[in-house]
RNA sequence: GCGCCACUAGCUCAACUGGCAGAGCAUCUGACUCUUAAUCAGACGGUUCGGGGUUCAAGUCCCUGGUGGCGUACCA
């Protein structure tokens, strides 16, 4: 970023606007700056804080002279010593300055110029204090960074909002709040190694796409200006995962960002990161039995004995997933059997349990939505729904036993979906047929319905070989196993409206 | 999109039925050579989210705009 778009920033302000606890730290800044350099280029450490802990025992022996770098986050002044909680990236040491160690000058230039939030860098011995915490005697420091605004007070909850919008300040207060975006890093990078071990080549396919697809939802719109074309940011990659199968890769993955221009709620975000897999010759049943291994492996990391504790729910994985049809499960909530009623008594039925029925719904989107009101939230304990309707799933392939059916499976825990599967819809005719019927919906009024992708026709004509897909939400993978009720928790920057007039340059 | 609630010092929050806008932390000055939300004494700090209205008087009531939270709708 170029100075002059920072208007707003510190040193950039006008003095009679300025805060003056900022005021304040650029008087100091100035002040350090006549003597030393209060932003040097580097530091060598010996040691993070967390090595310090680990290796007390061999430290203290040796008297080893060690040195350390972080954040002062309080100064515990108490005359001619000082006690100071030192934080860095993996954890927090406490660090002991004292005057008849440090010399008059020396100690007297951090008691007044180094403040709560600046960085420093300290080299000292190890010792224990009569309360039996490890600290770092200083022997010598050297500031690094100054920080020229105040931290949030140290014993209050920071607001939602100042933690969303203000990141970094939520991470630097909070260890914990570094702990689950590690946890989330970790999540991911097991996901990954998973899929490698089973052999799955991972891709990257574009986001800025011609034509929208793979989902049902509606898209952000851009413009490429060489071409003059407009285009979509991805909605789901599966279309193009689906070339690779085409192309003879025969096991692919993307962990990907999609962006669905939609309602925000605590499981949606207008991005969010999905993992697709596609593999050649599986179908459905494959992909179940996948999802199944890849969530032992996490729940045997992250939880206790096959169970993992969500909120108030302990949710038990030992048995793997239920399977429950979708007609069964709504047949089971609601006593209705819609599947033997013909399209007339759906809608009667439906009305009869209070389901809105909206202009240009066909029979499968009112069983969807009697499915969501009814049985999805009684989907606690992990569960495959199966077998779903074809218009919801324009994708699938035809059920091999039912009509009206497809290969379909989306795994529920604790009463949200995490993950899609289809044995794939690779019968080029038939795709073809079932665009129509999107395009007829699309017609109709329905903005979310899919729409005709004849590049990707071709492509199924080319010939796909029998295919298992899965699309898994990864965010709300890793809301599950930081026990987060809101996918903003495991988003370090979620979507939030700007504030005053950040917004855009015009 | 709709409904309800909130917005007060840098941060977290008080302020009764409309009657002088307050505390803790942070900051500054001073004391203190083992502190743990250090302690003690003092000081500084306000466009009560913006705009309009009612009133002798508005943080408080009304209208309007903004941002946020929760719920709801839409939604892989």
């Amino acid at each position: 970023m170029s100075t002059n778009e920072q208007n707003d920033d510190a040193t950039q302000q006008d003095a009679a606007t300025r805060h003056r606890l900022i005021e304040e730290r650029l008087r100091k800044l100035e002040e350090i700056r006549a003597t030393r350099n209060p932003y040097p280029h580097s530091y060598t450490r010996t040691h993070t804080s967390v090595e310090l802990h680990e290796q007390e025992a061999d430290l203290v022996a040796a008297k080893a002279t060690v040195r350390i770098a972080g954040r002062v986050m309080t100064k515990r002044k108490a005359g001619k010593t000082m006690f100071l909680p030192l934080y860095d990236g993996p954890g927090k040491i406490q660090i002991y300055a004292k005057k008849d160690i440090l010399g008059d000058e020396d100690f007297e230039f951090f008691k007044k110029m180094i403040d709560t939030g600046d960085i420093i860098g300290v080299e000292g011995t190890l010792f224990r204090t009569r309360t039996d915490e490890l600290t770092v005697e200083v022997h010598g420091y050297e500031l690094l960074t100054k920080s020229l605004r105040p931290l949030p007070e140290k014993f209050h909850e920071m607001s939602l909002e100042l933690k969303c919008r203000k990141r970094y300040l939520d991470l630097i207060m909070n260890l914990e709040t570094r702990e689950r975006f590690r946890k989330r890093s970790q999540v991911l990078d097991m996901i990954r190694r998973f899929l490698v071990d089973e052999d799955f080549l991972e891709v990257e396919t574009p986001v800025l796409q011609p034509l929208y697809g793979g989902a049902t939802a509606r898209p952000f719109k851009t413009h490429h200006n060489a071409l003059d074309q407009t285009l979509y940011l991805r909605i789901a990659d599966e279309l193009y995962l689906k070339r690779l199968i085409v192309g003879g890769f025969e096991k692919v993955f993307e962990f990907c960002k999609d962006f669905r221009n939609e309602g925000m709620d605590r499981t949606h975000n207008p991005e969010f990161t999905m993992m697709e897999c596609y593999a050649a010759y599986w179908d459905y049943n494959g992909m179940m039995d996948l999802v199944e291994r890849m969530m032992m492996k996490l729940v045997d990391r992250f939880g206790d004995e096959g169970r993992i504790t969500y909120g108030e729910y302990e949710l038990d994985f030992s048995n793997g997933f239920r399977r429950l049809r979708f007609l069964d499960g709504i047949k089971e909530e609601t006593g209705v059997d819609f599947a033997s009623l013909d399209d007339d008594q759906v809608v009667a039925e439906a009305k009869k349990l209070g389901v809105t029925i909206l202009k240009g719904m066909g029979r499968d989107k009112i069983l969807d939505e009697v499915f969501g009101t009814f049985v999805e939230p009684k989907l606690i304990q992990p569960t495959f729904v199966l077998d779903h309707p074809v218009e919801l799933s324009p994708l699938a392939k035809w059920h091999r036993e039912d009509e009206g059916l497809v290969e379909r499976f989306e795994g529920f825990i604790a009463g949200f979906e995490i993950c899609n599967s289809f044995s794939e819809l690779n019968d080029p005719q038939v795709q073809r047929e079932r665009f129509m019927a999107q395009m007829d919906l699309k017609a109709k009024g329905d903005e979310e319905a899919q729409v005709l992708d004849e590049d990707f026709l071709e492509a199924l004509e080319t010939g796909m070989p029998p295919t298992g897909g899965l699309g898994m939400g990864l965010d709300r993978l890793v809301m599950l196993f930081t026990d987060c009720n809101s996918i903003r928790d495991v988003l370090l920057f979620p979507a939030m409206r700007p504030e005053e007039s950040q917004g855009g340059l015009d």
